[in-house]
DNA sequence: TTACACCTTTACGCAACGTGAAGGTCAATT
DNA sequence: AATTGACCTTCACGTTGCGTAAAGGTGTAA
């Protein structure tokens, strides 16, 4: 039996053009090619082009399909195995993406006005992440595993009330914090009074609490930038006041 | 603060390029131009990008992104759940494309040297898919779902023996089919004979034998252009031989 | 012969950048 | 003042696996 590509294409329920691009890259040529320059294929390569088709159905790169196909000698089992590797580590890549997803759907989900809400999600997810980032390895040695993953749900849990809750304390916070920068003491019952209101705010993020983690804390607020600039927006030095607040608080300095 | 594409680059931990890149494809603007011609990003720019890059990686499309980042007022959480669809789509081919592989894998595990593998590997799947492909939906119909499930298990279970032993079935077949068509009598001794051991061999893939079944498969082996070549290799016709021989033993026809 | 379905090659488009190339700018050093 | 080296700029091509015209030749039935 011979073929056009247009035969072989509906054969094999691929297009055409797919035909000739295999001709191309040198994956699979046409048996002749006849007196006007028509592709002409026999069964050889209708066999090879099942093979092609079955590698390809498994996610193998035509690059790698070339090497299984055209060396005969070709180790295609491990070809085979380093592939599944690989989609090992799509899948597990995809779990988590799927995960984060999730969780971010969660967080959005039936809780708050839109404008809110924006801010809300950036903050939280900011903080999680920076959180993770910076003293992910340090809690997680300190606290074990579960600690950080218990922490990052609850604040993906956080209620509507919470949400409430959680907000005013901000402003608690920010309030206070204004108050007693004006007074320059960070040692005042003012300022250890907004040390205190953030570490009730910051409990809200953090299933224990500890406080080193909430002195490290604050001084990521100075070392940030992204921090900073949120803290100093209204007073320049604010971050550095309110650090050197719960580094009091906490009793880190003195 | 003001950063340079450089200086932002490192900031948010991307390449010069794509901030380049994302200027380019109006999803995040430099604040201003300098006098020079530099791109100059701002706080706010900062923030977006941090946006952008966590919808990127939950694996959002800059094309999605630039959606949910410029229109305040766009829906990010349909956005995302659509996302999540198409994630959890994707989970899904995946994990079959992994189960394949690992049949795959399987199949040619520590079973048999290198000239044959390539052959039997290529018809096992042949037959599993052919059989999947044209007779699966009745068999299961008639059978039930895991008959199917179990007939494939079988075929990948095959052992060094088995496949030994299938493969001299394969070779009696052949035989005696060649003598039986020789003589040209599809009911004869010898043709029916090679009808049983044809169906011997068919017991190393199926679990349930069925002469339907049985019947079906000899049909396709005239159908087929790819099993009709396998058969009629040696002396075309044979394959029609088989069948009309198949039709008699399993009493399809007289 | 004329229509119509096929075939051919050439070449741009897709996603999200990586990677030069060619040339201007800035700050520090000689 | 000139040079160096590290920045910056705008093209523009390469990546994967084809889809999709465009422009033109071929085969065959009416």
């Amino acid at each position: 039996m011979e073929y056009t590509v247009q035969k072989l294409a509906q054969l094999a329920g691929v297009s055409a053009r797919t035909l000739r691009y295999y001709d191309e890259i040198d994956i699979l040529k046409p048996a002749r090619i006849n007196s006007s320059g028509y592709r002409i294929y026999g069964q050889a390569e209708v066999d090879r082009l099942q093979q092609i088709l079955f590698y390809r159905e498994l996610g193998v790169g035509l690059d790698s399909i070339k090497n299984i196909v055209t060396a005969p000698s070709f180790d295609g089992a491990k070809a085979l195995r380093e592939h599944r590797e690989k989609l090992l580590e799509k899948k597990k890549q995809l779990d988590r993406l799927i995960a984060n997803v999730d969780k971010t759907i969660a967080l959005t989900e039936g809780r708050m006005k839109m404008s809110d809400k924006e801010k809300f999600e950036g903050f939280k997810r900011k903080m999680i992440d920076e959180n993770e980032e910076k003293y992910g390895k340090e809690i997680r040695e300190k606290y074990g595993e579960d600690t950080v993953e218990k922490s990052n749900a609850k604040v993906m849990n956080m209620s509507q009330e919470d949400y409430e809750k959680v907000t005013s304390l901000e402003m608690q916070v920010k309030e206070t914090l204004s108050q007693a920068f004006a007074l320059g003491d960070p040692a005042s019952d003012i300022a250890q009074k907004a040390a205190e209101l953030h570490k009730q705010w910051l409990c809200f993020y953090w299933k224990e609490y500890s406080k080193d983690a909430h002195a490290g804390l604050a001084q990521m607020y100075v070392d940030d930038e992204r921090f900073t600039a949120y803290y100093d927006k209204e007073q320049p030095g604010t971050a550095e006041f309110l650090r050197d607040a719960i580094h009091i608080y906490t009793g880190m300095k003195k």
